[in-house]
DNA sequence: AACGGCCCAATGGTCCAACCAATTGACTTG
DNA sequence: CAAGTCAATTGGTTGGACCATTGGGCCGTT
């Protein structure tokens, strides 16, 4: 066959026509399990489709098909792909679990609005709520009474001690009823609170009296709590909740 | 050639001699690739040698070089050896790192259990069916479908189509719902699903039958949000997450 | 019309026999 | 002895062949 020809000349097509990103010299396979990879994260083959046959791929870029095959293998072993035989490869995952630790940092996170969030809130913290009233132990209690005290010494929503007396208190609700799950929720939540979208947001739609209405507020669940009442701690969560919520209701009437 | 003779004895070979592992029909590259991941892990190969050449392996195997191929650049991918062309193949590592970065591993991360998880995720799952039923876009039903194609592949629970699929099915829903801090939720949760932990424990006590369950579950919960049924599809996700949550429950009992 | 079994095209899996390309070290040569 | 040359070694790629599994269509039975 032509391979002094052939194969230089394919390594060429695949090089130049689809613009392989940068080294990655030699390896053939290795340059087409990025392109496909590449393909796949862009959408160009949505998840949960097929792959074009392995012999179609391979006339498609010029280069044999064990090639596309040693490539695909690759792309199974990193889990993007599943192969079956008889059937096809099929994608898995766009994004594969790519991340590590900074992936929170995703750009489609901080596009939680501030409704969103005390609506999900609202759901979830109700719960916590009745789960904290039925489990809460001496320490939960005096955690919480101590996130109240922090709280009680801010002197405008806007203080630093308002926010993590706050943070404070929420997130102890939900450790004590004993679900760590529920507390990871409470935890990531509020570190939404804490960003400076919500917080300037928050700062302008509520006025100074929910100073002394939040602490009333988280006074009623901290009793209904402390008594192991779960249905008036429901109650006076979803009170305080619905309070937050129809303040910010009312700033933005007001704007 | 020989080869309705050839290829069945060699598999034979691989099979008898060495003794691999267990299942993993087909796939001969993976029963290879598991064998000298083996050796390595025993330090059979020591780490900095240099395995022996391809040829050499396959011969000593009975199977192809394609084959040995195929299963060095498996455990190239998975980060064992290292290749270099007209040097030979390198052992890196023994112990492979078992899971990318223990990054999330903070202490106090993993102490979510698999029955609080479940719990915390019939609470706020069957809220985000009931907002996706009400709000969900022709969009979100395409990701719904697919999502559920790819865990149609999936072979047994433990398969990675299993999981994947399984994850971007409830969190598409949670996204279909409108509100990103449930969806925000839902992620996070399944990260924890997604851990080693969780997963062993998931495999343990769920039987096989859970696959044809879950997918009529599952089934059920997209027929209702595509139908914009929001009873119904809060019924339908009550009834998969207390399945799961028995399935739990049975195999505690009988182990 | 519905069900069930059979057949076959499609598709992945494996093998083989070459040849190309990079590396390395031995050998030759100045 | 230094530098260049050459050949063996080793991975990289190819095309072609054949096998096994899968899935859907076709057809006969009920």
């Amino acid at each position: 066959m032509a391979n002094s020809e052939t194969r230089p000349a394919a390594r060429d097509k695949v090089t130049r026509q689809l613009r392989l990103p940068q080294v990655e010299p030699g390896r053939l396979y290795r340059q087409i399990a990025s392109l496909i990879g590449e393909r796949i994260d862009r959408g160009q083959f949505p998840v949960g489709s097929l792959l074009p046959p392995e012999r179609d791929l391979a006339q498609q870029l010029g280069v044999s098909r064990t090639s596309v095959r040693e490539a695909l293998i690759a792309l199974e072993v990193s889990g993007k792909v599943s192969i079956r035989v008889g059937h096809g490869v099929q994608i898995l995952q766009a994004t594969p679990r790519s991340d590590r630790v900074g992936a929170r940092a995703d750009p489609g996170e901080a596009d939680i609005g501030p409704i969103q969030l005390m609506q999900a809130r609202r759901h979830v913290e109700v719960k916590t709520a009745e789960l904290a009233a039925r489990n809460r132990s001496k320490l939960d209690l005096e955690r919480l009474r101590q996130a109240l005290a922090v709280q009680a010494r801010a002197r405008s929503v806007s203080a630093p001690e308002y926010r993590n007396g706050d943070r404070d208190f929420h997130v102890a609700i939900a450790r004590a009823g004993g679900n760590a799950a529920f507390t990871l929720i409470i935890a990531d939540l509020w570190d939404y609170v804490c960003k400076p979208t919500f917080s300037k947001f928050e700062e302008l739609l509520m006025g100074p009296e929910r100073l002394q209405m939040t602490a009333a507020e988280h006074r009623r669940i901290f009793d209904a709590i402390a008594a192991g009442d779960g249905v008036a701690a429901r109650k006076a969560m979803r009170n305080h909740l619905d309070a937050v919520l129809h303040a910010f209701s009312r700033g933005l009437d007001e704007n």
